[in-house]
DNA sequence: CTTTATGATTGTCA
DNA sequence: TGACAATCATAAAG
Protein backbone atom coordinates (compact mmCIF):
# COMPACT_ATOMS: atom_id res chain seq x y z
CA UNK A 1 0.00 0.00 0.00
CA UNK A 2 2.58 2.29 0.77
CA UNK A 3 4.55 1.24 -2.17
CA UNK A 4 1.56 1.95 -4.40
CA UNK A 5 1.01 5.73 -2.65
CA UNK A 6 4.97 6.35 -3.19
CA UNK A 7 4.72 5.49 -6.38
CA UNK A 8 1.75 7.28 -7.45
CA UNK A 9 2.92 10.32 -5.62
CA UNK A 10 6.29 9.89 -7.54
CA UNK A 11 4.72 9.72 -10.85
CA UNK A 12 2.28 12.91 -9.71
CA UNK A 13 5.61 14.82 -9.09
CA UNK A 14 6.89 13.92 -12.23
CA UNK A 15 4.02 15.07 -14.08
CA UNK A 16 3.93 18.28 -12.14
CA UNK A 17 7.38 19.02 -12.05
CA UNK A 18 7.76 18.35 -15.62
CA UNK A 19 6.73 21.24 -17.19
CA UNK A 20 9.07 23.19 -15.20
CA UNK A 21 11.71 21.03 -16.34
CA UNK A 22 13.38 20.17 -12.74
CA UNK A 23 15.71 17.67 -12.01
CA UNK A 24 15.16 14.34 -9.87
CA UNK A 25 11.50 13.78 -9.58
CA UNK A 26 12.63 11.05 -6.67
CA UNK A 27 12.46 14.15 -4.54
CA UNK A 28 9.35 15.43 -3.33
CA UNK A 29 9.02 19.33 -3.29
CA UNK A 30 7.67 20.93 -0.40
CA UNK A 31 3.98 21.83 -1.14
CA UNK A 32 4.51 25.31 -1.23
CA UNK A 33 7.59 25.08 -3.06
CA UNK A 34 6.80 27.11 -5.51
CA UNK A 35 4.40 30.21 -4.03
CA UNK A 36 2.55 30.21 -6.92
CA UNK A 37 4.59 32.92 -8.55
CA UNK A 38 3.10 32.12 -11.87
CA UNK A 39 0.34 32.56 -11.24
CA UNK A 40 -1.01 29.72 -12.62
CA UNK A 41 -4.06 28.26 -11.05
CA UNK A 42 -3.96 25.02 -12.14
CA UNK A 43 -0.57 24.51 -10.75
CA UNK A 44 -1.34 25.98 -7.51
CA UNK A 45 -4.81 23.41 -7.52
CA UNK A 46 -2.44 20.58 -8.25
CA UNK A 47 -0.10 21.57 -5.38
CA UNK A 48 -3.22 21.61 -3.05
CA UNK A 49 -4.06 18.05 -4.08
CA UNK A 50 -0.54 16.53 -3.83
CA UNK A 51 -0.65 18.60 -0.23
CA UNK A 52 -4.20 16.91 0.87
CA UNK A 53 -2.75 13.17 -0.57
CA UNK A 54 0.79 13.66 1.48
CA UNK A 55 -1.22 14.37 5.02
CA UNK A 56 -3.58 12.09 3.93
CA UNK A 57 -2.29 9.00 6.21
CA UNK A 58 -1.95 11.76 9.28
CA UNK A 59 -5.72 11.95 8.78
CA UNK A 60 -8.49 9.97 10.60
CA UNK A 61 -10.68 7.04 8.31
CA UNK A 62 -13.24 9.85 8.45
CA UNK A 63 -11.45 12.71 7.72
CA UNK A 64 -9.62 10.57 4.97
CA UNK A 65 -12.58 9.18 4.08
CA UNK A 66 -14.37 12.85 3.26
CA UNK A 67 -11.03 14.13 1.00
CA UNK A 68 -11.34 11.23 -0.31
CA UNK A 69 -14.55 12.09 -1.61
CA UNK A 70 -13.43 15.32 -2.13
CA UNK A 71 -10.96 14.42 -4.11
CA UNK A 72 -13.38 12.27 -6.34
CA UNK A 73 -15.66 14.92 -6.98
CA UNK A 74 -12.92 17.53 -7.50
CA UNK A 75 -13.04 18.95 -10.79
CA UNK A 76 -9.84 17.75 -12.20
CA UNK A 77 -10.36 14.63 -11.31
CA UNK A 78 -10.81 12.60 -14.42
CA UNK A 79 -8.35 14.64 -15.83
CA UNK A 80 -5.91 13.38 -13.27
CA UNK A 81 -6.81 10.50 -13.10
CA UNK A 82 -6.34 9.47 -17.09
CA UNK A 83 -2.92 11.02 -16.78
CA UNK A 84 -1.92 8.84 -13.64
CA UNK A 85 -3.06 5.51 -15.10
CA UNK A 86 -0.68 6.54 -18.37
CA UNK A 87 2.12 7.02 -16.55
CA UNK A 88 1.55 4.35 -14.16
CA UNK A 89 1.12 1.91 -17.23
CA UNK A 90 4.67 3.62 -18.44
CA UNK A 91 6.31 2.42 -15.36
CA UNK A 92 4.20 -0.75 -14.71
CA UNK A 93 5.55 -1.72 -17.76
CA UNK A 94 9.32 -0.82 -17.52
CA UNK A 95 8.97 -2.30 -13.66
CA UNK A 96 7.62 -5.61 -15.50
CA UNK A 97 9.80 -5.45 -17.84
CA UNK A 98 12.96 -5.46 -14.88
CA UNK A 99 11.28 -8.50 -12.95
CA UNK A 100 9.28 -10.43 -15.60
CA UNK A 101 11.38 -13.80 -15.95
CA UNK A 102 9.97 -16.65 -15.22
CA UNK A 103 12.62 -19.39 -15.38
CA UNK A 104 11.97 -23.11 -15.00
CA UNK A 105 13.74 -23.65 -12.19
CA UNK A 106 15.86 -26.64 -11.89
CA UNK A 107 15.78 -26.94 -8.48
CA UNK A 108 11.94 -26.92 -9.07
CA UNK A 109 12.24 -29.51 -11.75
CA UNK A 110 14.57 -32.16 -10.12
CA UNK A 111 11.82 -31.97 -7.14
CA UNK A 112 9.22 -32.67 -9.09
CA UNK A 113 10.97 -35.36 -10.57
CA UNK A 114 11.97 -36.94 -8.05
CA UNK A 115 8.67 -36.97 -6.64
CA UNK A 116 7.38 -38.28 -9.37
CA UNK A 117 10.03 -41.17 -9.75
CA UNK A 118 9.19 -41.77 -6.26
CA UNK A 119 5.29 -42.14 -6.86
CA UNK A 120 4.41 -39.55 -4.76
CA UNK A 121 3.18 -37.47 -7.49
CA UNK A 122 1.64 -37.68 -10.61
CA UNK A 123 -0.89 -40.88 -11.37
CA UNK A 124 -1.98 -43.33 -8.28
CA UNK A 125 0.55 -45.66 -8.61
CA UNK A 126 -1.41 -48.93 -8.65
CA UNK A 127 0.55 -50.88 -10.17
CA UNK A 128 3.32 -50.77 -7.78
CA UNK A 129 1.12 -51.70 -4.80
CA UNK A 130 -0.45 -54.38 -6.78
CA UNK A 131 2.61 -56.17 -7.99
CA UNK A 132 3.54 -56.29 -4.28
CA UNK A 133 0.31 -57.68 -3.21
CA UNK A 134 0.68 -60.29 -5.77
CA UNK A 135 4.20 -60.85 -4.85
CA UNK A 136 3.28 -61.20 -1.29
CA UNK A 137 0.49 -63.53 -2.41
CA UNK A 138 2.44 -65.33 -4.79
CA UNK A 139 5.59 -65.65 -2.53
CA UNK A 140 5.00 -69.04 -0.47
CA UNK A 141 7.18 -69.26 2.59
CA UNK A 142 8.64 -65.99 1.97
CA UNK A 143 6.07 -62.99 3.06
CA UNK A 144 8.21 -61.55 5.50
CA UNK A 145 9.73 -59.58 2.55
CA UNK A 146 6.85 -58.51 1.63
CA UNK A 147 5.80 -57.13 4.61
CA UNK A 148 8.09 -54.43 5.19
CA UNK A 149 7.92 -53.64 1.92
CA UNK A 150 4.01 -53.51 1.77
CA UNK A 151 5.18 -51.23 5.27
CA UNK A 152 7.31 -48.78 2.74
CA UNK A 153 4.51 -48.74 0.65
CA UNK A 154 2.02 -47.80 3.60
CA UNK A 155 4.19 -45.16 5.00
CA UNK A 156 5.27 -43.74 1.54
CA UNK A 157 0.89 -43.41 0.54
CA UNK A 158 0.78 -41.31 3.95
CA UNK A 159 3.23 -39.05 2.72
CA UNK A 160 1.88 -38.84 -0.72
CA UNK A 161 -1.53 -38.30 1.12
CA UNK A 162 -0.54 -35.55 3.12
CA UNK A 163 1.62 -33.84 0.52
CA UNK A 164 -1.47 -33.67 -1.76
CA UNK A 165 -3.57 -32.58 0.98
CA UNK A 166 -0.86 -29.79 1.88
CA UNK A 167 -0.44 -29.33 -1.76
CA UNK A 168 -4.64 -28.47 -2.60
CA UNK A 169 -4.65 -26.65 0.66
CA UNK A 170 -1.91 -24.63 -0.43
CA UNK A 171 -3.48 -23.60 -3.96
CA UNK A 172 -6.96 -23.28 -2.37
CA UNK A 173 -5.60 -20.91 -0.25
CA UNK A 174 -3.47 -19.18 -3.19
CA UNK A 175 -6.54 -18.84 -5.40
CA UNK A 176 -8.74 -17.74 -2.40
CA UNK A 177 -6.08 -15.02 -1.57
CA UNK A 178 -5.42 -14.04 -5.48
CA UNK A 179 -9.01 -13.83 -5.72
CA UNK A 180 -9.72 -11.65 -2.73
CA UNK A 181 -6.59 -9.47 -4.01
CA UNK A 182 -7.81 -9.31 -7.27
CA UNK A 183 -11.05 -8.52 -6.15
CA UNK A 184 -9.50 -5.92 -3.83
CA UNK A 185 -7.99 -4.19 -6.89
CA UNK A 186 -11.00 -3.58 -9.32
CA UNK A 187 -12.46 -2.19 -6.24
CA UNK A 188 -10.28 0.62 -5.88
CA UNK A 189 -8.96 0.77 -9.59
CA UNK A 190 -12.40 3.13 -9.46
CA UNK A 191 -10.47 5.41 -7.34
CA UNK A 192 -7.20 4.78 -7.89
CA UNK A 193 -5.23 4.02 -11.47
CA UNK A 194 -4.86 0.30 -11.53
CA UNK A 195 -4.35 -1.29 -14.97
CA UNK A 196 -5.98 -4.74 -15.78
CA UNK A 197 -1.88 -5.41 -16.52
CA UNK A 198 -1.02 -4.46 -12.82
CA UNK A 199 -3.48 -6.78 -11.06
CA UNK A 200 -1.88 -9.27 -13.84
CA UNK A 201 1.21 -8.62 -12.59
CA UNK A 202 -0.08 -8.97 -8.81
CA UNK A 203 -1.66 -12.55 -9.29
CA UNK A 204 1.39 -13.31 -10.87
CA UNK A 205 3.94 -12.01 -7.61
CA UNK A 206 1.29 -14.26 -5.28
CA UNK A 207 1.47 -16.74 -7.49
CA UNK A 208 5.34 -16.98 -7.64
CA UNK A 209 4.98 -16.80 -3.54
CA UNK A 210 2.84 -19.91 -2.92
CA UNK A 211 5.25 -21.62 -5.68
CA UNK A 212 7.97 -21.00 -3.48
CA UNK A 213 5.67 -22.23 -0.60
CA UNK A 214 5.03 -25.07 -2.49
CA UNK A 215 8.46 -26.02 -3.12
CA UNK A 216 9.35 -26.21 0.10
CA UNK A 217 6.25 -28.51 0.67
CA UNK A 218 8.02 -30.66 -2.03
CA UNK A 219 11.27 -30.45 -0.81
CA UNK A 220 10.06 -31.62 2.92
CA UNK A 221 8.24 -34.44 1.39
CA UNK A 222 11.27 -35.67 -0.54
CA UNK A 223 13.29 -35.56 2.39
CA UNK A 224 10.57 -37.35 4.51
CA UNK A 225 10.81 -40.02 1.42
CA UNK A 226 14.58 -40.23 1.29
CA UNK A 227 14.46 -41.09 5.11
CA UNK A 228 12.10 -43.58 5.09
CA UNK A 229 13.82 -45.26 1.85
CA UNK A 230 16.86 -44.95 3.80
CA UNK A 231 15.08 -46.80 6.35
CA UNK A 232 13.47 -49.31 4.45
CA UNK A 233 14.32 -49.91 0.69
CA UNK A 234 17.68 -48.27 0.85
CA UNK A 235 18.73 -50.29 3.94
CA UNK A 236 19.29 -52.20 1.23
CA UNK A 237 21.62 -54.21 3.03
CA UNK A 238 18.75 -54.82 5.09
CA UNK A 239 18.20 -58.09 3.21
CA UNK A 240 16.19 -61.52 3.76
CA UNK A 241 16.93 -64.36 2.46
CA UNK A 242 15.13 -65.81 -0.74
CA UNK A 243 12.62 -68.10 0.06
CA UNK A 244 13.13 -71.73 0.19
CA UNK A 245 11.01 -72.63 -2.84
CA UNK A 246 12.76 -69.51 -4.63
CA UNK A 247 16.52 -71.13 -3.96
CA UNK A 248 15.38 -73.99 -5.05
CA UNK A 249 13.79 -72.85 -8.40
CA UNK A 250 17.10 -71.12 -8.44
CA UNK A 251 19.47 -73.80 -7.60
CA UNK A 252 17.46 -76.35 -10.12
CA UNK A 253 18.31 -74.37 -12.79
CA UNK A 254 21.61 -73.52 -11.80
CA UNK A 255 22.34 -76.85 -11.78
CA UNK A 256 20.75 -78.12 -14.93
CA UNK A 257 22.17 -75.27 -17.07
CA UNK A 258 25.93 -75.88 -15.12
CA UNK A 259 28.02 -76.05 -18.30
CA UNK A 260 26.37 -72.18 -19.00
CA UNK A 261 24.68 -70.60 -15.94
CA UNK A 262 23.72 -67.53 -18.17
CA UNK A 263 19.91 -67.49 -18.14
CA UNK A 264 18.41 -65.48 -21.01
CA UNK A 265 16.69 -62.07 -20.18
CA UNK A 266 13.57 -64.36 -20.46
CA UNK A 267 14.76 -66.94 -18.35
CA UNK A 268 15.25 -64.65 -16.45
CA UNK A 269 12.12 -62.95 -16.32
CA UNK A 270 10.26 -66.54 -15.78
CA UNK A 271 12.92 -67.74 -13.13
CA UNK A 272 11.77 -64.09 -11.60
CA UNK A 273 8.05 -64.76 -11.73
CA UNK A 274 8.66 -68.40 -10.61
CA UNK A 275 10.53 -67.19 -7.40
CA UNK A 276 8.54 -63.81 -6.68
CA UNK A 277 11.68 -61.38 -7.16
CA UNK A 278 12.78 -59.35 -9.43
CA UNK A 279 14.83 -60.24 -12.77
CA UNK A 280 17.66 -57.54 -11.07
CA UNK A 281 17.93 -60.45 -8.36
CA UNK A 282 18.03 -63.31 -10.54
CA UNK A 283 20.63 -61.66 -11.83
CA UNK A 284 22.29 -61.39 -8.87
CA UNK A 285 21.50 -64.17 -7.36
CA UNK A 286 23.45 -66.21 -10.64
CA UNK A 287 26.15 -63.66 -10.28
CA UNK A 288 27.05 -64.81 -6.72
CA UNK A 289 26.14 -68.09 -7.56
CA UNK A 290 28.86 -68.51 -10.30
CA UNK A 291 31.57 -66.87 -8.87
CA UNK A 292 30.33 -68.54 -5.37
CA UNK A 293 30.52 -71.88 -7.26
CA UNK A 294 33.51 -71.47 -9.34
CA UNK A 295 35.55 -70.22 -6.22
CA UNK A 296 35.25 -73.64 -4.22
CA UNK A 297 33.78 -76.10 -6.75
CA UNK A 298 34.16 -78.85 -3.86
CA UNK A 299 31.79 -76.92 -1.33
CA UNK A 300 28.81 -77.23 -3.91
CA UNK A 301 29.36 -80.40 -5.01
CA UNK A 302 27.09 -82.13 -2.55
CA UNK A 303 24.87 -79.32 -3.67
CA UNK A 304 25.32 -79.70 -7.23
CA UNK A 305 24.92 -83.83 -6.32
CA UNK A 306 21.54 -83.31 -4.78
CA UNK A 307 20.08 -81.18 -7.69
CA UNK A 308 21.40 -83.37 -10.47
CA UNK A 309 20.07 -86.15 -8.89
CA UNK A 310 16.76 -84.21 -8.84
CA UNK A 311 16.85 -83.76 -12.08
CA UNK A 312 18.42 -86.92 -13.01
CA UNK A 313 15.88 -89.45 -13.25
CA UNK A 314 13.34 -87.01 -15.70
CA UNK A 315 16.46 -86.27 -17.88
CA UNK A 316 17.30 -89.75 -18.25
CA UNK A 317 13.92 -90.77 -19.10
CA UNK A 318 14.16 -88.13 -21.67
CA UNK A 319 17.34 -89.62 -23.31
CA UNK A 320 16.05 -93.14 -23.09
CA UNK A 321 12.87 -91.88 -24.96
CA UNK A 322 14.70 -89.88 -27.50
CA UNK A 323 17.19 -92.64 -28.35
CA UNK A 324 14.06 -95.61 -28.42
CA UNK A 325 11.89 -93.45 -30.20
CA UNK A 326 13.80 -91.81 -32.71
CA UNK A 327 17.44 -94.10 -33.25
CA UNK A 328 18.45 -92.54 -36.62
CA UNK A 329 17.19 -89.37 -36.05
CA UNK A 330 19.57 -86.24 -35.64
CA UNK A 331 19.60 -85.33 -31.62
CA UNK A 332 21.04 -81.76 -32.77
CA UNK A 333 19.10 -80.45 -30.00
CA UNK A 334 19.99 -83.18 -27.71
CA UNK A 335 18.31 -81.05 -24.54
CA UNK A 336 18.55 -84.22 -22.55
CA UNK A 337 21.41 -83.95 -20.50
CA UNK A 338 22.41 -86.72 -18.16
CA UNK A 339 23.14 -85.78 -14.86
CA UNK A 340 24.20 -88.67 -12.51
CA UNK A 341 26.32 -90.06 -9.95
CA UNK A 342 28.49 -92.97 -10.32
CA UNK A 343 27.53 -94.35 -7.65
CA UNK A 344 24.24 -94.69 -8.96
CA UNK A 345 25.82 -96.96 -11.72
CA UNK A 346 26.22 -99.15 -9.76
CA UNK A 347 23.03 -99.14 -7.97
CA UNK A 348 19.70 -100.10 -8.90
CA UNK A 349 19.03 -98.64 -12.15
CA UNK A 350 22.74 -99.27 -12.64
CA UNK A 351 22.26 -101.45 -15.94
CA UNK A 352 20.12 -99.73 -18.23
CA UNK A 353 21.73 -96.59 -17.07
CA UNK A 354 24.97 -97.82 -18.26
CA UNK A 355 23.83 -99.08 -21.37
CA UNK A 356 22.47 -96.16 -21.97
CA UNK A 357 25.26 -94.11 -21.56
CA UNK A 358 27.34 -96.74 -23.40
CA UNK A 359 24.63 -96.48 -26.16
CA UNK A 360 25.19 -92.50 -25.90
CA UNK A 361 28.65 -93.13 -26.52
CA UNK A 362 28.89 -94.87 -29.10
CA UNK A 363 26.57 -93.35 -30.59
CA UNK A 364 28.82 -90.37 -30.31
CA UNK A 365 31.56 -92.00 -31.47
CA UNK A 366 29.75 -92.86 -35.10
CA UNK A 367 27.98 -91.44 -37.35
CA UNK A 368 24.48 -92.37 -35.68
CA UNK A 369 24.69 -89.93 -32.83
CA UNK A 370 25.85 -87.02 -34.67
CA UNK A 371 28.06 -84.54 -32.62
CA UNK A 372 25.51 -82.33 -30.12
CA UNK A 373 26.41 -78.86 -31.00
CA UNK A 374 25.90 -77.43 -27.92
CA UNK A 375 28.21 -76.99 -25.09
CA UNK A 376 26.57 -79.15 -22.66
CA UNK A 377 27.28 -82.06 -24.27
CA UNK A 378 30.77 -80.93 -24.73
CA UNK A 379 30.68 -80.68 -20.90
CA UNK A 380 29.64 -84.04 -19.94
CA UNK A 381 32.69 -85.20 -22.48
CA UNK A 382 35.31 -83.23 -20.29
CA UNK A 383 33.52 -84.12 -16.93
CA UNK A 384 33.86 -87.63 -18.09
CA UNK A 385 37.75 -87.04 -18.48
CA UNK A 386 37.81 -85.06 -15.45
CA UNK A 387 38.80 -81.95 -17.19
CA UNK A 388 36.57 -80.22 -16.02
CA UNK A 389 36.11 -79.10 -12.31
CA UNK A 390 37.25 -80.08 -9.23
CA UNK A 391 35.69 -83.59 -7.96
CA UNK A 392 33.69 -83.89 -10.69
CA UNK A 393 35.37 -87.52 -10.79
CA UNK A 394 33.49 -90.40 -12.27
CA UNK A 395 33.93 -93.96 -12.29
CA UNK A 396 36.60 -95.54 -13.95
CA UNK A 397 34.36 -98.00 -16.22
CA UNK A 398 33.07 -94.65 -17.11
CA UNK A 399 36.22 -92.84 -17.45
CA UNK A 400 37.60 -95.27 -19.75
CA UNK A 401 34.61 -94.79 -22.07
CA UNK A 402 35.39 -90.95 -21.65
CA UNK A 403 38.67 -91.33 -22.92
CA UNK A 404 37.54 -92.92 -25.72
CA UNK A 405 34.99 -90.22 -26.43
CA UNK A 406 37.86 -88.07 -25.42
CA UNK A 407 39.96 -89.14 -28.65
CA UNK A 408 36.24 -89.36 -30.91
CA UNK A 409 35.93 -85.66 -30.04
CA UNK A 410 39.42 -84.99 -30.76
CA UNK A 411 39.09 -86.23 -34.24
CA UNK A 412 35.67 -84.71 -34.82
CA UNK A 413 35.70 -81.55 -33.36
CA UNK A 414 39.40 -80.51 -32.87
CA UNK A 415 39.13 -80.68 -28.90
CA UNK A 416 42.34 -79.28 -27.75
CA UNK A 417 43.24 -79.38 -24.27
CA UNK A 418 43.54 -75.96 -22.87
CA UNK A 419 42.46 -74.48 -26.02
CA UNK A 420 39.08 -72.82 -26.38
CA UNK A 421 36.77 -74.12 -28.96
CA UNK A 422 34.90 -71.13 -30.63
CA UNK A 423 31.44 -72.99 -30.51
CA UNK A 424 31.40 -72.96 -26.77
CA UNK A 425 31.65 -69.23 -26.96
CA UNK A 426 30.74 -66.28 -25.66
CA UNK A 427 30.61 -67.83 -22.18
CA UNK A 428 30.88 -70.94 -22.55
CA UNK A 429 33.90 -73.12 -22.21
CA UNK A 430 37.41 -72.28 -21.56
CA UNK A 431 40.64 -73.97 -21.42
CA UNK A 432 40.08 -74.87 -17.91
CA UNK A 433 36.65 -76.35 -18.82
CA UNK A 434 34.41 -73.41 -16.72
CA UNK A 435 32.52 -70.74 -18.02
CA UNK A 436 35.21 -67.74 -18.22
CA UNK A 437 38.03 -67.10 -15.79
CA UNK A 438 37.19 -70.51 -13.80
CA UNK A 439 40.29 -72.07 -12.00
CA UNK A 440 41.62 -74.90 -13.32
CA UNK A 441 40.69 -78.13 -11.77
CA UNK A 442 41.49 -80.27 -13.96
CA UNK A 443 45.06 -81.58 -12.60
CA UNK A 444 43.24 -81.97 -9.31
CA UNK A 445 42.09 -85.40 -9.56
CA UNK A 446 41.87 -86.88 -6.13
CA UNK A 447 40.02 -89.73 -6.37
CA UNK A 448 39.38 -89.58 -2.40
CA UNK A 449 37.19 -87.12 -3.09
CA UNK A 450 34.55 -88.73 -3.22
CA UNK A 451 31.47 -89.55 -6.08
CA UNK A 452 31.72 -86.43 -8.21
CA UNK A 453 28.91 -86.18 -10.90
CA UNK A 454 28.72 -86.10 -14.37
CA UNK A 455 26.70 -82.66 -14.88
CA UNK A 456 25.05 -81.90 -18.03
CA UNK A 457 23.04 -79.72 -19.46
CA UNK A 458 19.59 -79.74 -20.20
CA UNK A 459 19.47 -76.47 -22.62
CA UNK A 460 16.52 -76.45 -24.02
C1' DC B 1 29.51 -64.14 20.97
C1' DT B 2 31.99 -65.83 16.31
C1' DT B 3 31.57 -67.88 12.00
C1' DT B 4 29.31 -68.90 7.87
C1' DA B 5 25.83 -68.03 4.29
C1' DT B 6 23.91 -64.94 1.31
C1' DG B 7 21.67 -60.97 -1.02
C1' DA B 8 23.15 -56.54 -2.60
C1' DT B 9 26.43 -52.95 -4.06
C1' DT B 10 30.47 -51.10 -6.27
C1' DG B 11 34.18 -50.74 -9.46
C1' DT B 12 36.42 -52.63 -13.45
C1' DC B 13 36.71 -54.71 -17.89
C1' DA B 14 35.82 -56.01 -22.66
C1' DT C 1 25.93 -53.43 -20.76
C1' DG C 2 26.53 -57.78 -18.67
C1' DA C 3 29.86 -60.41 -16.21
C1' DC C 4 33.07 -60.64 -12.78
C1' DA C 5 35.54 -59.80 -8.49
C1' DA C 6 35.75 -57.74 -4.22
C1' DT C 7 33.28 -56.15 -0.63
C1' DC C 8 29.55 -54.87 2.50
C1' DA C 9 26.03 -55.87 5.78
C1' DT C 10 22.87 -58.76 7.60
C1' DA C 11 20.62 -63.44 8.50
C1' DA C 12 21.36 -67.74 10.19
C1' DA C 13 24.05 -71.27 12.28
C1' DG C 14 27.46 -72.73 15.69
Amino acid sequence: MMEEQARIMQALSGVTLAGHSVQGGMGLPPPHGHEGTDGDGRKQDIGDILHQIMTITDQSLDEAQAKKHGLNCHRMKPALFSVLCEIKEKTGLSIRGAQEQDPPDPQLMRLDNMLLAEGVSGPEKGGGSAAATAAAAAAGGGADNSIEHSDYRAKLTQIRQIYHTELEKYEQACNEFTTHVMNLLREQSRTRPISPKEIERMVGIIHRKFSSIQMQLKQSTCEAVMILRSRFLDARRKRRNFSKQATEILNEYFYSHLSNPYPSEEAKEELAKKCSITVSQVSNWFGNKRIRYKKNIGKFQEEANLYAAKTAVTATHAVAAAIHNSQANSPTTPNSGFQMKDEEFQLDSAESKNSLLTNMFTAGSSASFSLPNSGDMFMSMQSLNGASYQGAQVGTNVQSQGDTIHHAISQTVGYNDGLRHPMYSPHSLNGNGGWHGAPTPSSVTSPNEGPGSVHSDTSN
